[in-house]
DNA sequence: TTGCATACCTCGCCAGCCGATGTATCATAT
DNA sequence: ATATGATACATCGGCTGGCGAGGTATGCAA
């Protein structure tokens, strides 16, 4: 959907751990459920998501662990699987209540609020 | 309140077309509103907006025009007025629009939504 | 065997925020 | 007189980070 790029900028972290909380995703996955959780509203990019997963990783605001990807999903392969640690669950509150304010505040002046 | 510098980028320039139409103004007058109309929920600094108004003016979006202040305001200051031009409204409408749609996605993400 | 989906990754380009810094004017206080 | 601070404009360089392009490897279907 086109968004400027720079309106993305800003939210990957909080939805990666947002997304992250609610259970371990590998990399792959979590570009396909962001695309289809928003209905394709954002696109995410391998490009985008990958080095921002290291970021985090190396924030310690996640941990990661390969593993099998289940017999009945796609046997043989290994997948990364990501999951947010206690500090990332913490940085994970921070941004959200951060967002809501933003958010508002930027809501209040484009949507018509004095 | 020291958003992260990324959330602030991309609602710079829905922000400013949608000042700007609701009435001409100055740039130093543009900072005080927005930190004004926000509660000093966003911070905007002058190295920020004066690029971004001359960006917007080469591509368009806003005229300039200097004037003096009112007298009974700061009489014998000089200030630039910015004012949006009709491509700027149609680029203003566009911008609310996905700032709309952009909100929504990461707001039924981040604040726990399906 | 060609192609596509899955699954990981890196690199370089470049857009743009912001701290620092500079200029000039005017009002107020010392 | 002089210092301070608000007003009002501006630029510059450092750094961050999204993303297009490209790479590797596997499994499966046509």
């Amino acid at each position: 959907m086109d968004f400027s790029q720079d309106l993305i900028r800003g939210s990957i972290v909080p939805i990666v751990l947002a997304l992250l909380e609610e259970r371990a995703m590998y990399g792959y996955e979590i570009v396909k459920v962001v695309n289809a959780r928003t209905n394709g509203r954002l696109e995410w990019k391998e490009g985008t998501l990958y080095p921002a997963l290291h970021r985090l990783e190396g924030d310690g605001l996640i941990s990661s662990r390969w593993a099998d990807a289940p017999a009945d999903e796609a046997p043989g392969r290994k997948r990364k699987y990501y999951a947010v640690t206690r500090k990332g669950k913490a940085e994970r509150k921070r941004r959200a209540r951060e967002w809501e304010q933003f958010s508002t505040a930027v809501s209040a002046i484009l949507l018509g609020g004095a």
